[in-house]
DNA sequence: ACCTCGACGTTATACGTAACACCTCGGGGG
DNA sequence: CCCCCGAGGTGTTACGTATAACGTCGAGGT
């Protein structure tokens, strides 16, 4: 380690640019920080700041945070980044963060697999809130316990330990899929439904059934898949080859799923949407990236973390939070048609 | 504010937990850090331990990292993570990350558009490195300009100003590609090229034509489109719509351009892979939802992150980095098949 | 001529942590 | 018997910032 005597610059600091200018820090603190109506002249001022821009000045983050006890800082909690859901939720969350001088930092829940490591450690600031989604489950139990202002996103809204909630409005989307369905004429379905245990798909089946019960003459199936298209095709595809009468439309609780479903009737010589219905949830890129196109419903997944952000705001500002639903909207496309035999 | 005189508990420091253990804040330092093997008794450790776990001491990490002047957190750069290969990226990172109790923040650079804001203003605590992909253009001046450890994604190595260079084998794949169509005895190209300028987009067009050229009597037509579906099936749409000999292969710098040629081509009553062979680059998710499934080249996306992570590390030890690149592979699916006309 | 007062800054301090330098005490070698 | 030494700690300081509390100085009122 001889060659670690290096002239490294070492970072200036606020009284760098202090002595720079020929003020003192606090004067620096004061002009930097804006809060100079009345306190410091404008040239001294302007001093200051070319002084700043001179010698590349930036304050460290840890030190102001330290001094100021918060950070600016807020977590969110979702799982892999890897579902476009997410990436556009946490885009629309630091987008909004941006704008009011927040940051946010990921903590990627990895399914629940993996050693469930500590998210506060992953979170290298401390925090000023956490925002999370009820489908990073093996988080919440930690967050519970840190009493920070937690926002839920999507999650059942009588659980009353977070500050506030975002949720979609999953069942009204459930609801127009069916009644979409139901008007092209198809009787017989099938419910391709998440693996996964969360509110979010418990309301899309709960909804479902009501939807289809109201029908009466409706029946259908349910099958469980975990969230990719390989799993997806093979529960379809073992559904659809059972015994009894087939389905002539397939209701998924994700597109992703959705695209495993039209593998799966491809596979079987069905064709989509003549011989088989199919329809998403999300509407992912991969929606219209198939052919056909999915019809599915569109979930706002920028506004889901713009709003669980403003909801984080609110609740630091001491302010209530916003408890309405998102709206959701079926979008029509080429993956529905009427049920054989019907024109 | 009159409600503002909550007693709130005051977040416990290690001086609480000294307090409590009926020892010194230094003590409980040396302790927590793992640092005492002779400096402090078993029991006395254990007593601290207790005691930290009982009143949920969290150290506060502001403070940690101003009294350090590390903070063993990287900043990654990339273009939206709405694209699955950055998520990707992302989770190879912040997996190898935890790993060496580092934290990964994000700065998604909004692909140039936006008011281009601070990346260090968006990393809310102060940063021991840098990991960038060539792609967040907007992103790398202010990156040249901080004098942090800088490691760069799939960028010219002839640059020389950052510290090391995480590569993928970009024109291997492209060869592979080529051989494989030439192998199946396409001539007729047409090379769907990403509109965005970076290297990893000019190696493959580089390779691209360098293998074609071997071949001799290879012919190829090059349009670009922005890396959406909708996008790429319009360019290749118009292009195979033009006049002249239609190409019998598209080859695609990226899995969602081919995505939109797929689309294309089916607008155009051509089937994917008989009368057209369609080539991916990337093997996303998206590659084995369409049908027929892509052909691609698989890149190892964590692989990268982990690579760009390593690198890092290896920096800031003063070790010196790993340079060669990554190798990729192609990956033969459905959507390539012989040209027309032979067997 | 004295006091006041605003404008313009400065001095001093605390945030919570890690680590350097020091202290104490009991035992073993000289 | 004295000194030294190591085990097992403790006191203190510095990291860089924001801000409360405190000067200073010239102008204006009486």
């Amino acid at each position: 380690m001889t060659s670690a005597q290096q002239p490294v610059p070492a970072r200036p600091t606020s009284r760098d640019v202090a002595r720079a200018a020929g003020v003192s820090q606090a004067t620096v603190s004061l002009v930097l920080g804006g809060k100079w109506p009345g306190r410091v002249s404008e040239t001294t001022a302007q001093r200051v700041r070319d002084a700043a821009a001179e010698i590349g000045y930036r304050p460290n983050l840890a030190a102001r945070s330290l001094r100021l006890g918060r950070t600016r800082t807020a977590l969110l909690v979702v799982p892999a980044l890897t579902n476009e859901f997410f990436a556009r939720v946490y885009a629309g969350a630091a987008e909004l963060a941006a704008e009011h001088g927040f940051g946010v930092v990921l903590y990627p829940s990895i399914d629940g697999t993996g050693p469930a490591r500590d998210p506060f450690a992953s979170a290298r600031a401390a925090l000023d809130g956490v925002i999370a989604s009820s489908m990073a489950a093996d988080a919440l139990g930690a967050l519970h316990g840190a009493d920070l202002p937690l926002v839920m996103l999507d999650s059942d809204p009588s659980d009353t330990g977070p500050a506030a909630h975002v949720n979609l409005d999953i069942a009204d989307g459930m609801r127009q899929v069916t009644d979409h369905l139901l008007g092209l004429g198809h009787r017989r379905f099938l419910h391709l439904a998440s693996a996964v245990d969360t509110w979010t798909f418990a309301v899309r089946a709960g909804a479902l059934h009501d939807a289809l019960g109201e029908a009466g003459d409706a029946t259908v199936r349910t099958v469980r898949a975990p969230l990719d298209v390989r799993a997806g095709r093979e529960a379809a595809e073992q559904a659809l080859s059972a015994l009894g009468e087939r389905p002539t439309a397939i209701i998924c609780d994700d597109d992703i799923l959705a695209a495993g479903a039209c593998k799966a009737a491809r596979r079987l010589g069905l064709r989509v949407p003549d011989e088989l219905s199919v329809t998403g949830f999300d509407d992912l890129a991969l929606a219209t990236a198939l052919e056909p196109e999915l019809t599915t419903v569109r979930l706002p997944a920028e506004r889901v973390g713009e709003r669980g952000m403003e909801a984080l705001l609110a609740v630091l500002d001491g302010r209530p939070a916003e408890r309405d639903g998102l709206p959701v909207r079926l979008v029509v496309r080429g993956s529905t048609a009427p049920p054989p035999g019907r024109a």
